[in-house]
DNA sequence: ACGCGAAGTGAAAACGTGTTCATTCTAACG
DNA sequence: CGTTAGAATGAACACGTTTTCACTTCGCGT
């Protein structure tokens, strides 16, 4: 229900109580405490403007005792920034992008934004009502934790917001993906943490390999299948054995039971994350009777906070967090300072991170 | 770096590029398309006021041609309502939290709100800077996951919002603590579900029992604590030997060990919440050679998605989620729509959920 | 045909801020 | 002392919307 009319207001009309606008304390009140003009008032809160510095602090004294701060609201209507970024995603809990959420919004805290939740549906569809709901809202950047949108229509709905665009090259060659030519772009580079797994599994013997995906047609599990099984072919191996899931704890359990009751199981498996490594982990043990490392081996994808718990203690291909969203606060940050500056990259690697589930 | 300061913005000044206002669609581009004063597609979009019925249609009609919405900003400005709901956390990736973040975000989404996400030390202080940087993007209201603030400080830095205290009582009797006259207020009882989960360690003779704390003062730990100590002297059993801990997995691991290490180990183990109950398990099984439940039996407290995993399956004290979540939207909307109505509030009840971790 | 309350309409003011522009002040230099 | 470039200053306007208020139109009963 985030259609337009539900941007109308519910029940009563807006204004109909004045004691809202009452107590606000504006830019005039400090300019009479502190015998300037209003402007001087703006003047002291932007700097590069020219204000006699002594002015400034005084300003900035009282303003603190009267517990003053520029409107954002007005602030916004006439400079254009609303100094709000936009962040969607399927779901909060999944333990990636909630990791990514927080170390997201400590770092724009920082620099003077705020983070605006907005969900979308699990399934990784994002329709144009979210996008025409959270453009009323005048984010100044969005980041689509979503990803079969088309950057295109993302632009179209979020004419002055700078949308920020994640991308997983499938391949080394792969490097230019249909993103438009103006789309500030994160590259995230997965063949490196992928080889040192192939050939870890490869030197313990494994052969039967087996991939239980995330979300179907989601650009992270297509790039984590196809570099797998690019990787795997070009050590020799049969391709991987896919056993199709949604990243989701539950639904990797129940394709990890049936990859071994109805297609003859595998030596080792490859998770599309590390919260669907956990599913693997427990069919495996709970209820399969396998033993891990032993029987079957196990390898996910993120190195999320709870790989290491001891119950898990996952091997997994790490993408560095802290990587990655400073290389996305770059990117908006850069993109907000220079707005015709010409499309931006930044790029992250993988690497590998060794734990209890292989050998 | 949130001081009154960090409200400067970076760099360039602000309206430098002049494009920043330029491609919006404004009201009277779509009342010039339709025919009809700019006051009338104010109108079309506020309900409760008189416009003709097929001039309504036309202009909304046109408007979602033309991806028109009206500009929060400017409405803001001038009705003194942002949409917006402050959200305070230390940590967004505590499970418990960001299912609560990810049910609330949905609440408000489909009430017409946004959820502005602000994070705060983890230590759960909450200091007036930022409430002060907070306060500066106008939210309606506030939620505050951060116990150890005085409503009183709230209040004093949030003028126009209306926050919604959040009360733990230690018993039944403790009804009005020092929230001030006028604060909503959601109760959450304790009580039923530790007296079911004691009751049933009881039955398995259970006597020594501790708890691994949350974070020391925190106003759910303290509760927690208390309403333990109070059902286990009613029934007769000696006082819970104290663990401390801050609510993380790693602490409550470690805890646990000097538990038994240091103090002589106990027969069950509250945690004070899933998490640690996680690290109290995998301390218990994985170092100390112990079996759950045969050895020791484990209670965790608010049944988050993890706890039926497998490796776990943990016995809790559940919260019921949505049942919160909707008493907390339900709080917010009818204090903005009643801003003047006498304090509000809302009771939510807990009961325990048996799973692998007691008999 | 008349009267009258209700519903519909638009001009103008308001919300709190940033920016432009013309003017005044300051300081450094010859 | 006179000149001048640059800093400092404030009046007026702009941002996009909602609300007020005075005005017009509509519908209906007599």
């Amino acid at each position: 229900m985030y259609t337009i009319s539900s941007l109308q207001v519910r029940g009563r009309s807006v204004n109909e109580d004045t004691r809202l606008t009452q107590g606000r304390v504006t830019a005039a009140m400090i300019a009479d405490r502190a015998n300037v003009s209003r402007v001087a008032v703006s003047r002291a809160f932007n700097p590069h403007t020219s204000l006699k510095a002594e002015k400034r602090e005084l300003i900035l004294r009282i303003a603190q005792e009267l517990n003053y701060t520029p409107d954002r609201a007005a602030r916004a209507l006439v400079s254009g920034r609303s100094h709000l970024v936009g962040v969607i995603v399927p779901d909060v809990c999944s333990h990636w992008e909630s990791q990514e959420i927080d170390a997201l919004t400590t770092a724009l805290q920082n620099e003077g934004f705020a983070t605006l939740l907005f969900k979308t549906r699990t399934d990784f569809s994002m329709d144009e009502k979210l996008l025409a709901y959270m453009r009323g809202f005048n984010p100044d950047s969005v980041v689509a934790f979503v990803e079969n949108v088309k950057p295109a229509t993302l632009a179209r709905f979020l004419d002055r917001a700078v949308p920020i665009y994640v991308h997983y090259p499938s391949s080394d060659e792969d490097d230019q993906p249909e993103t438009g030519p103006l789309h500030d772009r994160m590259n995230v580079l997965q063949r490196a943490g992928v080889e040192q797994a192939v050939a870890l599994l490869q030197g313990y013997g494994a052969r039967r390999i087996a991939y239980v995906s995330g979300v179907n047609k989601s650009r992270a599990n297509t790039a984590r299948e196809q570099m797998l099984r690019l990787v795997m072919a070009e050590r020799g191996l049969p391709p991987p054995i896919i056993a199709p899931s949604d990243f989701s704890y539950d639904r990797a359990y129940g394709a990890t039971l049936d990859l071994f009751r109805l297609e003859g199981g595998a030596d080792a498996i490859f998770a599309a994350n590390d919260v669907g490594a956990f599913g693997v982990l427990d069919a495996l043990r709970h209820e399969l009777g396998l033993r891990v490392p032993e029987d079957v081996k196990v390898v996910g994808f993120d190195d999320i906070a709870q790989s290491h718990w001891k119950s898990y203690n996952l091997t997994t291909v790490k993408f560095d967090l802290k990587d990655r969203v400073s290389a996305l606060v770059r990117l908006i940050l850069r993109r907000l300072n220079n707005p015709d500056a010409p499309a931006l990259q930044e790029t992250l690697q993988t690497r590998l991170v060794v734990r209890g589930t292989v050998g």
